[in-house]
DNA sequence: TATTGTTATACTCTATAACTATA
DNA sequence: TATAGTTATAGAGTATAACAATA
């Protein structure tokens, strides 16, 4: 049996069990759910991912703030206008280069971001509870062999 | 280990290592393959996917057809105004209840839609070429068994 | 009165490009 | 002239509710 075969197959009684759609589907799910678990929190679902990455990194400069989260820099802007206006995050003018904006998290942010992972941990284990240990570290292995290069164009259309 | 750590201790170093977010991701490039590929054959990603539904029942209801697309009926107005005003789909009178409309593939959609089922293949391919068939099979299991009921809310915001 | 499909309105999100201040 | 961040505008997408036809 070829690798093809094994795709289509499962698909000939239903198309939407295709592996294809399954992965986009379950990644929607999953999506949808951090998504709440930041909502929960009063972050919007990118200024939660944003605190994640400054909560590991301290601070960082726009623009590679806007790399990582895959937006356009003028959309971050307004991200991190509302994380600013909630004291959460600060914008320092870098002294090296007066253009650039350093971002970094407060006190009050880092305070949010623990309560926010936790609500994020709480769904992970509502999404994957029927699975093992083992069967968590295979699925995560499996992933990371899916070829999707970082740079990949990520639509998130329906 | 429990579940919990064997999901957050990878998270330490980079929180969007998180198998929540790994998925989401995955999910969201899957979706955007999927996408483009029905965009080769000149069809939008909803319009592509309502296709392949037909493809197997034949012919739906809106209202069936609506649920299993997940959007909103007026929204689905939209979607068939397209595909009819193509020819490849055609919406018919129940004679049995003259309020609902019939929607049926036409001979003209099955023929494009044989070419949108061998893009979606071959991204496919492309998206799992590294994983054998062994493991294509366990990812659909492991897939399988992520707690994503039927009816769930599916955000497809970032 | 309830239901099916349709239309209309307002709202959100995004992408693009202009703008400022610094280099 | 080029770059970092910001703002403004227009377009697409969506949700909500009103609507006509039929039950």
């Amino acid at each position: 049996m070829t690798v093809n075969e094994t795709m289509t197959d499962a698909a000939e009684s239903d198309p939407l069990q295709r592996l294809g759609f399954l992965l986009a589907r379950h990644g929607a799910v999953a999506n949808s759910r951090v998504h709440h678990a930041f909502e929960t929190c009063g972050l919007a679902a990118r200024q939660g991912t944003t605190l994640m990455l400054l909560g590991t990194s301290g601070s960082m400069g726009q623009q590679a703030l806007a790399a990582a989260l895959e937006v356009d820099p003028s959309v971050l802007v307004g991200i991190l206008n509302g994380l600013e206006s909630a004291g959460l995050v600060e914008r320092r003018r870098d002294a090296a280069d007066r253009r650039r904006h350093i971002v970094a998290i407060t006190d009050e942010g880092r305070c949010l971001l623990a309560k926010a992972q936790d609500a994020v941990a709480e769904v992970e284990q509502g999404l994957f509870a029927d699975l093992s240990p083992e069967e968590i570290t295979a699925l995560r292995g499996l992933l990371a062999k899916v070829r999707t290069t970082p740079g990949d164009p990520v639509c998130t259309e329906q």
